[in-house]
DNA sequence: GCGAATCATCTTGTATACCAAAAGTGATTG
DNA sequence: CAATCACTTTTGGTATACAAGATGATTCGC
């Protein structure tokens, strides 16, 4: 059981496979910023040599996941507030852009596919699927990814989405409910062409997923805490 | 004298020295796209193991400037027409919202010092000097990068400047000349803190650079012809 | 009893050995 | 004479062995 992922992906591409699978991890929550990614048990787990798990780590590295500091052991990376508002600038950059080829290429049968993303996602929300929810809303902006036509692009939001989605993991306040009716918004905007207010409900989509962090003093420390709950009197 | 290179970094980062060394070549159209990148010689050349050459091909080709197909020797990319026209819309973006950071930030004094850089790339195009003048508007854009006060950003504009640079040597049509003009009008523009002109300016700037190249038919072939000249008779 | 220094262990960095695949070369055959 | 096939050589992929450095625990001194 324990070396499901690299058998399902077989022989090829183990690599891949363990950038996936850490990639995916941290998506969902299940490795926290900070945490150690020693390569040994790494590799035993994934059942490939020390060698495939350094070269997945350099490359999830250069995406700027994992930081990689000399002689010491690699960890999920930790963004300061600083950087993460650098990563929000770039992505404002880089979705704008998308935004703007999309609205210039889209069919209507790709508008209908999004729309129905974007209900499901809302539904999720509803009725409080809160991981599932997070999920489609990457899927909605990994969508207009693909539709923008655009590799290069593609790839660079690709990062951004993660590296951000890592930042709002360290620093999100967690009482704050997102605003879900961003996407549909958006959606109606890019549906209708319209190139100029679609970038603007994009840019504020952004501008409303930073401002809900706190970027302030805390850099959430892989707080005890926040696994162990309050610490009881002893 | 082989290892110049590699011992004027020392033991200090080998793989970066690589790197850099190969970016540098590229830069310089010494290594001309298609070209092949054997691990052993590069190895015994840089006075390193293949490991160490391994580590900074794959960088390279995470940078889009080395492709890697699978099992096969590393070449300097050649991309195709597509993904040069993909790439210059990715620096687009980049560069666009570069500048607009860049015009938000900027110093008398940084002005200043971008605008000797200007004249020194023109004089450079002025006397004839086109490798020179070549390299110094490629110091144009990375200074702007820097003055950009956002690393995400520079990261992505490097390697897209690099990418670009690769694109012009494979597809420049040699008889044409470049409006060196452009640099000095949008820092005409960006010295007055006027965002929305330097941005079109940018953008104009990089479309002439794109125009410029003849993105049709031939890719270029590594071709014997350009580096032996017309094949004599025997 | 507490703090600091030293020592053992563990982890990463590099090189190398081994394996598999591909490409070039030459011979053989149609 | 040319095309194809098999072999050889080269080249990249993976694992492992060894070296250097960091981490953490233990112990000695104050």
């Amino acid at each position: 059981m324990q070396k499901r992922i690299a058998s399902a992906a077989g022989k090829a591409g183990a690599e891949t496979s363990i950038c996936d699978a850490i990639r995916a991890a941290i998506l969902e929550r299940r490795l926290a910023p900070g945490t150690k990614l020693q390569e040994v048990p790494l590799g035993t787990f994934f059942g490939v040599s020390r060698t495939i798990v350094r070269q997945a780590l350099r490359r999830l590295a250069h995406e700027g996941i994992v930081s990689l500091r000399d002689r010491r052991v690699a960890v999920v990376a930790r963004p300061s507030s600083q950087e993460v508002t650098d990563m929000f600038a770039a992505r404002r950059a880089i979705e704008a852009a998308v935004v703007e080829h999309v609205v210039a290429r889209i069919t209507r049968d790709e508008v209908a596919a999004l729309r129905r993303l974007v209900r499901s996602e809302e539904a999720a929300y509803g009725r409080g699927a809160r991981a599932e929810g997070l999920k489609l809303s990457l899927a909605f902006h990994e969508s207009l990814g693909r539709l923008c036509g655009n590799p290069v692009l593609m790839r660079y939001l690709t990062e951004l989405v993660l590296q951000t989605s890592l930042a709002v993991a360290l620093y999100e306040q967690p009482d704050r409910v997102h605003a879900h009716a961003d996407h549909l918004e958006l959606l109606d905007a890019v549906a209708r062409h319209d190139a100029k207010r679609a970038v603007r409900r994009m840019i504020l989509h952004l501008n409303d997923l930073e401002r809900d962090l706190h970027l302030h003093a805390p850099p959430a420390a892989p707080s005890l805490e926040s696994i162990f709950g309050v610490p009881k009197a002893r």
